[in-house]
RNA sequence: GCCGGUGUAGCUCAGUUGGCUAGAGCAGCUGAUUUGUAAUCAGCAGGUCACGGGUUCGAAUCCUGUCACCGGCUCCA
């Protein structure tokens, strides 16, 4: 028979011949490589049997789809080694991830971190066996029968769709309910770790049994898996908790509470700093500033809708005089109450107004995470006021604004999502259908790649997300972009249009970079705490080689000040290598040495941060 | 909230099967040193061992409740 391999080539080889039996034929080195193949298209296993005419990709770990089968089968035989070492385990689910793989499990009993290395040891004998992974077509109910006693693989076979039967794959003693494709043979995972334990629901539910996930990863070889593991190590240090308290920036204390950052000097700074170029920024991109008070009674939120559909995400009320108030989980109801406080004409929308305004959300304990996820935070929020013709243009407008704000920033990879109607939401299919073609008529007419959402938009209204991704790689959700008919309606919202009679506008709730906690966590683990010259609370620090040189460095601070540059003196008795020392520690970008030569023909020997010495000048 | 883990000085960590006055480095203070590109030396001070209850002759250590934190799950800016 004749198979055609992706460069257009043919191939022959005996009837009966498998994928591997191809690959070997090609070269033994892909051969060696392989880990799966793409007959026509879909992935299977390499001992799949060939059918003349087919096209076959031979498929090895180092494309995403081989990693991908690479770790599922690593997750196999996690499976099969936990079954050895904790007999009467029930099995969950062992995909491939991002990253890595998982499996989860009903384990007899509670493990720990320290339970990883045993485990380990014995995926290793199982690899080092080079058991076949061998797949076997079964009926449901031969596959019922195989898996009695395991009662989350029943729940599975139970929902596999169509009469099919199913299909399962052993290596050695062990047996999953599987899809496939698999590797060759246990022997194929070259470079694999445990990483965690941790819990969770079955199937994502917390209605749901608690199972105990093991975390690991696996790569083609042992140095990738050691980059990856370096990677890890480098995110650890680069953690925003750490250098927060590091370098002074923040803290989060017990007796104020759980989720309330302290922002110390430095960081206050460094906020103070990115807040005045968002204020700038906003200015200049025709928003109006306007400011709300942290509290409002209880009846705002009752029209706005938030008591009915947000008060699990809201703090109590709190008796004022007999009335109910509630520190705001959001701003838009106090902007809308700007609106409302005089007739508007058509002729001043669109309305922009911006406000950093600082909201409380009651978020569950388990949840709360250093300054990415707390609980009272401080949106760069606005809320545009538009007409249903503007509601493009204004888009265009703020997806244009977010990329000069995220490229201001350091920032230029995103990922971008746009989320569409949700099964419980409200308003028309009309202004829905309106909404969603105005986003994605936006995204495309700024040129973003997208990737839909699909039922993943707000109760009101559509919406875009975007992620950026770090130095490192990782995504962080930062900008959402919210297209609103809903509370224009439960304010009764309106405008006088040309013809004199009122319109409803429509809103768009928007923030750029979320939230100022999130995004300043990422944007120190994004420079690893090495803010660039604009963001650096101390841009040069001034060394004196000893005291009789502190008077000079006044006047040399002195005369950078005046040049609106931060700059601070370390006047301690100090060696100058301490001093340095206590600078890089601080990762302050300048730094400038002065002494007897420096005084004498007006100079500073300076030292960058990234270069050196740099020399006098 | 749920599962597992952790909680000792401002920070990073020791502290044996329950047993002497709970230790070290860094940071801080005092003194000496006047220093030239990543740590000068010495001394001093610093602790309700997260908090509450219990077991015990005796608890940092064992049990228990609460809180916080860490890794995840669910949820989210």
């Amino acid at each position: 028979m004749k198979i055609r391999l992706p460069d257009d080539s043919t191939l022959d080889l005996p009837d009966g011949a498998t994928a591997m039996d191809a690959a070997r034929e090609i070269g033994p080195r892909l051969a060696a490589a392989a880990v799966a193949a793409a007959i026509n298209g879909e992935t299977v296993d390499l001992s799949a049997p060939l059918a003349d005419g087919d096209e076959v990709k031979v498929v090895t770990a180092d494309s995403p789809e081989g990693l991908s089968i690479l770790r599922h089968s690593a997750a196999h035989v996690l499976a099969g080694a936990v079954m050895e070492l904790y007999p009467g385990t029930r099995l969950g689910i062992g995909p491939a991830i991002e990253d890595g793989f998982y499996y989860d499990f009903l384990l007899p009993g509670p493990i720990s971190d320290a339970d990883l290395p045993a485990i380990e040891a014995k995926m290793q004998e199982i690899i080092d066996a080079a058991v076949p992974f061998e797949r076997r077509e079964v009926s449901r109910e031969e596959a019922a029968r195989m898996f009695t006693g395991q009662p989350f693989k029943l729940e599975l076979l139970e929902e596999l769709p169509g009469g099919e039967g199913a299909s399962v794959y052993s290596d050695g003693d062990f047996t999953d309910l599987c899809r496939g494709p698999h590797l060759p043979d246990t022997g194929r995972i070259k470079a694999f770790k445990l990483l965690s334990v941790a819990g969770a629901y079955w199937r994502g539910d917390e209605n749901n049994q608690m199972l105990t996930r093991i975390y690991g990863t696996a790569f083609p070889s042992r140095k990738e898996l050691d980059e990856h593991l370096e990677r890890l190590q480098e995110a650890e240090r680069r953690d925003h908790r750490l250098l927060g308290r590091q370098l002074d920036l923040f803290h989060i204390d017990e007796e104020v509470g759980a989720g309330l950052p302290l922002w110390h000097p430095k960081g206050a700074l460094i906020r103070k700093i990115i807040e005045d170029f968002w204020r700038d920024a906003h200015l200049d991109a025709g928003y109006e500033m306007v400011m709300i008070p942290h509290i409002a009674s209880v009846e705002l939120w009752k029209t706005s809708g938030h008591w009915d559909f947000y008060r699990e995400n809201m703090y109590s009320p709190m008796d004022i005089e007999g009335q109910e108030y509630i520190v705001k989980p959001m701003n838009c109801p106090g902007h809308i109450k700007i609106y409302k406080s005089r007739t508007r004409s058509y002729r001043e929308l669109p309305i922009r107004w911006a406000e950093l305004g600082t909201v409380y959300r009651y978020e569950r304990s388990g949840v709360l995470h250093g300054l990415l996820r707390v609980r009272g935070f401080t949106q760069d929020d606005a809320h545009i006021f538009c007409r249903p013709d503007q509601l493009q243009d204004e888009i265009v407008g703020v997806i244009e604004f977010v990329l000069y704000m995220l490229k201001t920033f350091g920032f230029d990879q995103y990922e971008v999502y746009l989320s569409t109607r949700p099964e419980k939401s409200v308003g028309s299919d009309e202004h829905w259908e309106q909404a969603t073609a105005a986003l994605r008529h936006a995204l495309e007419s700024v040129g973003l790649e997208y990737d839909i959402d699909p039922g993943e938009g707000v109760f009101y209204g559509p919406k875009i997300d975007m992620k950026i991704r770090d130095a490192l790689g990782r995504a962080w959700q930062c900008t959402t972009i919210q297209v609103d008919f809903n509370l224009p309606e439960r304010f009764d919202v309106t405008y006088v249009g040309e013809d004199n009679a009122d319109h409803r506008p429509i809103m768009i709730h928007r923030a750029l970079l979320g939230s100022l906690e999130r995004f300043m966590g990422c944007l120190i683990e994004h420079y690893a705490g090495a803010f660039p010259l604009w963001l650096a609370p101390v841009q040069a620090t001034i060394l004196p080689v000893a005291d009789r040189h502190n008077d000079y460095a006044g006047r040399v601070a002195e005369r950078l000040r005046r040049e609106r540059l931060r700059v601070s003196i370390d006047t301690r008795r100090e060696s100058v290598g301490k001093k340095i020392r206590d600078a890089e520690m601080e990762k302050v970008p300048y730094m400038l040495v002065v002494g007897d030569r420096e005084e004498e023909g007006g100079t500073v020997s300076v030292r960058s941060r990234t270069r050196g010495d740099l020399g006098a000048q």
